[in-house]
RNA sequence: UGGGGCGUCGUCAAGCGGUAAGACACCAGGUUUUGGUCCUGGCAUUCGGGGGUUCGAAUCCUCCCGCCCCAGCCA
């Protein structure tokens, strides 16, 4: 793995902090923080925050801390954690010793919440949640005052004290922040602060049965590890004012919170809620399913952290709501794998080809290139013989326009091989091809034709003999819509492509693979590009395939249709 | 009818008063033992719309239009 670039595309965040730098703010320090919450996977929305953050502390000589967003112990568990460590160091980032947890703040949590009661900005309100909500008004018309809002600051306190220490049942009382309840933005309507829960913590486990809220336990967070620059996405835009009132009032450290738009991709969901759906819906067979826009699912499909990187590298980072194209994300795995993966054959749809004019029980040794973007990758030998598989969809028994392959009377070369040409179609009883008869031309081993002569099509091919069976999985778009969810009235569950997953299991290729390592990543050559799966046994391979090689004539056929 | 944001090419996105970067996608060629890669060229007289300021506006002012987010004791 190589290390992240150390400077990426510039953006509006990046210009924040030049300017703070420029100003001397912070003493010239940059420290932010990814702070995801450990109630599921990251997706490759996290990615792109995990780049911005890790990235722009790399940029400016600052530090990045990995911190656990642990507030609430009814959505929260370590097997999520450690998920969320192995994938921030698989996209090749690290937090050296500051990993954190927002729980280890709660002692600190809770000494600021007596300091904002005792300044009289925060008091302990009865309110039932659904008297709550009364309460609170709605978008056009402000709330009204609880009545509990006047409480003296001692009884408060008493009150407090006694949350904590388990007197009263879950959702008998909250803490809340004393600010205006006729505000316009509904989080400054009094939000509470504390609510009691009486759950086993998975870091705390029954020590608290008091839990603080993401937006006050949040800014204390960032305050105490000293963070700079607090950067998260639009939808917290409306709580900055919380955010800043919180430290304002405590009178702490106080971080800029800096908020951007998160990612969408075209033909897939990204939020935890709809991928609980797929999963359990038994759509995807996990969250670590290649189909899956997971870190771990991108994992196990193939990208490399190089890849996603390198797209978030590339979308930027903005204001506006953006959505984007989901072929830039396979451009950046081609780029990538293009350059540094092995070539190999492989015969998905498997046609039998019989040299007639080549000697039975003869194999030959022919030599192939491993990667023509990369000499020192060297070269390998392939075995040839006098049966061979093709790609079937590389035959045509009547070609249209521009189909350049095999078909009756035409010559074609066999990549590395030999110049072939069809002199029969073999058909059983159905009028199904089973065979085609070829003759070889001896004089084009190694695929070039000592007279000059041309021919259009290239195919790669394998062994009947020596090749090994395979499983191959087939990927497309998870959704057939560009935007699954275009439709507010309709699931998007109706838009699960029902092709997204094709698996086909007698396909053959070169032997060279026999062993090949979990994870490790090809090129079929005029295929795709494709990794060894999980769920490889020894004598099985399963491959999943990537992402396909771009596809001209695929466009045309499409064209033709 | 409240509050907070955002509107620049099909999709992202630079631009910060001096006369529209780049990427992906797409199209057309060239090279090619992958219809891959690579290379070359094309692709916004115009920045949501209308007014205004200015010698000059995507950038400033103003009005309008459209889109997104917010009424969890979730984050």
């Amino acid at each position: 793995m190589t290390a992240p670039d150390a400077a990426g595309p510039s953006n509006f965040i990046k210009n924040i902090i030049e300017e703070d730098l420029k100003n001397g703010k912070n003493d010239g320090r940059v420290h932010t923080r990814f702070p995801p919450e450990p109630n599921g996977y990251l997706h490759i929305g996290h990615a792109k925050s995990i780049c911005l953050n890790f990235g722009i502390a790399a940029e400016f000589n600052g530090l990045c801390n990995l911190r656990m967003d642990d507030t609430n112990p009814t959505k929260e568990e370590v097997e999520y954690v450690e998920s969320i460590k192995q994938d921030v160091h698989w996209m090749g980032f690290d937090w050296q010793d500051r990993m954190y947890y927002a729980s280890d703040y709660f002692e600190r949590f809770y000494e600021c919440a007596v300091d904002l009661i005792k300044k009289g900005r925060a008091y302990v309100c009865d309110l039932s949640p659904d008297e709550m909500r009364q309460y609170r008004g709605t978008l056009t018309e402000a709330g009204k005052e609880s009545p509990y809002r006047s409480r003296p600051v001692e009884e408060n306190l008493d009150l407090f004290e006694r949350m904590r220490k388990g007197e009263f049942p879950d959702g008998s009382r909250t803490l809340r922040a004393k600010i205006d309840m006729a505000s316009g933005n509904i989080n400054m309507r009094d939000p509470v602060i504390y609510r009691i829960l009486h759950a086993e913590h998975h870091m705390t486990g029954d020590r608290w049965c008091i839990y603080p809220m993401y937006d006050y336990a949040h800014c204390i967070s960032d305050s105490i590890e000293g963070i700079t620059h607090s950067i998260c996405t639009l939808e917290f835009e409306d709580h900055r004012p919380l955010y800043d009132w919180f430290l304002d009032e405590l009178g702490i450290y106080h971080p800029q919170q800096i908020e951007f738009a998160r990612l969408n991709l075209t033909y897939t969901v990204m939020s935890k809620r709809k991928f609980i759906q797929l999963v359990t819906g038994g759509h995807v067979r996990g969250w670590d399913d290649p189909r899956m826009p997971t870190i771990s699912g991108l994992r196990r499909r193939g990208y490399t952290p190089e890849s996603v990187r390198s797209f978030c590298d590339r979308i930027g980072v903005a204001k506006a709501a953006s959505t984007v194209d989901m072929a830039l994300l396979e451009y950046c795995i081609r780029e990538d794998l293009n350059r540094r993966a092995p070539r190999v054959m492989a015969v998905l749809r498997p046609l039998r080809v019989v040299i007639t004019n080549y000697p039975e029980n003869q194999t030959d040794e022919l030599e192939a290139i491993n990667n023509p973007e990369d000499p020192s990758a060297g070269t390998r030998k392939v075995p040839f013989s006098r049966v061979i598989y093709i790609e079937k969809e590389d035959f045509m028994e009547d070609p249209p326009k521009k189909f350049f392959r095999l078909s009756p009377g035409r010559e074609v070369r066999l990549r590395y091989a030999y110049f072939i040409t069809c002199v029969d179609v073999i058909k059983d009883e159905r009028g199904e091809i089973t065979e085609i008869h070829c003759t070889y031309d001896p004089a084009t081993r190694g695929g070039d034709a000592p007279d000059g002569r041309k021919v259009k099509a290239t195919l790669h091919w394998v062994s009947a003999a020596e090749s090994i069976e395979a499983e191959v999985r087939l990927y497309d778009h998870l959704f057939i819509k560009p935007d699954p969810e275009e439709d507010e009235d309709r699931d998007f569950i109706s838009n699960i492509n029902p092709k997204s997953l094709e698996i086909v299991t007698d396909c053959r290729i070169e032997p060279g693979l026999a062993g090949a390592k979990h994870g490790s990543k090809y090129q079929f050559e005029r295929l795709g590009y494709f990794c060894v799966d999980s769920d490889s046994s020894p004598g099985k391979p399963v491959f999943n395939r990537t992402v396909t090689l771009k596809d001209t004539w695929a466009k045309i056929q499409n064209a033709q249709k």
